[in-house]
DNA sequence: GTTACATCTGAACACCTGTTCAATCGTTTG
DNA sequence: CAAACGATTGAACAGGTGTTCAGATGTAAC
């Protein structure tokens, strides 16, 4: 294989902005797990206010379950925790990047419009 | 119904942090495009240099059809845009803000580890 | 213990997504 | 023109995803 790419140049100045496998993992992780809308939801309204699930439900108009499901995905990830309370289960952000990750994506898709 | 909510106050708070429909819309899509690793991949590919259809599959391993297939969401998007050059299509990055996204999202993963 | 309530779970379902394969389009070259 | 080449497209396929539903936990009150 005398050329392996049409244009080497411009393949070897690409490649420096590639990353390691590891990396493209945790990063297609993080935009996928904030890439449903209720996942997405769910991070917003447990910013700044831990809330019950039913409240969550509640406030987002989805089931309980569908939202239980969700809280499931968001706290193995590590992306919330949860707090007991008797019958309650209280969930709260518990990252403190991800505000900053979707500070920088609204400010993207509002300068873009 | 006297209680909407099991903690009106909690809910109350939370609410601040909720987001328009269409903002939630707008950013459950650009972190949906950068929830892929091939779209993660040719977007860090095609940072700081164009390439050709070719060479972004032959550098990322992947077959030229699903590449052609993946460029035509992102430019869709708006997030690359395309040159022709006879019978080659050089694509290259069309948004700036992307590169931050990336950053951010890649300090996030480093920091939690 | 039993009832009531909040949450959690598993299976099923419909829907979506990324790749493959084959065929086609466009352009360039002989 | 025809052949060659790069790129594109559409259908089909397997695999994944989010919600629903019914049932099971676990905890508190009686």
């Amino acid at each position: 294989m005398a050329h392996e790419y049409v244009n080497s140049q411009k393949v070897k100045s690409a490649k420096k902005a590639l990353l390691s496998y590891e990396t493209i993992t945790s990063l297609s992780e993080i935009f996928k797990v904030l890439s449903d809308p209720t996942r997405l939801k769910i991070v917003l309204a447990l910013t700044h206010e831990e809330l019950c699930v039913q409240d969550v439900a509640a406030l987002l108009g989805v089931s309980e379950s569908a939202i239980s499901h969700q809280l499931r995905i968001l706290k193995t990830l590590r992306l919330i925790k949860q707090r007991r309370d008797g019958k309650m289960a209280y969930y709260s952000l518990d990252d403190e990047h991800i505000e900053d990750l979707i500070r920088v994506a609204t400010r993207h898709i509002s300068e873009s419009a």
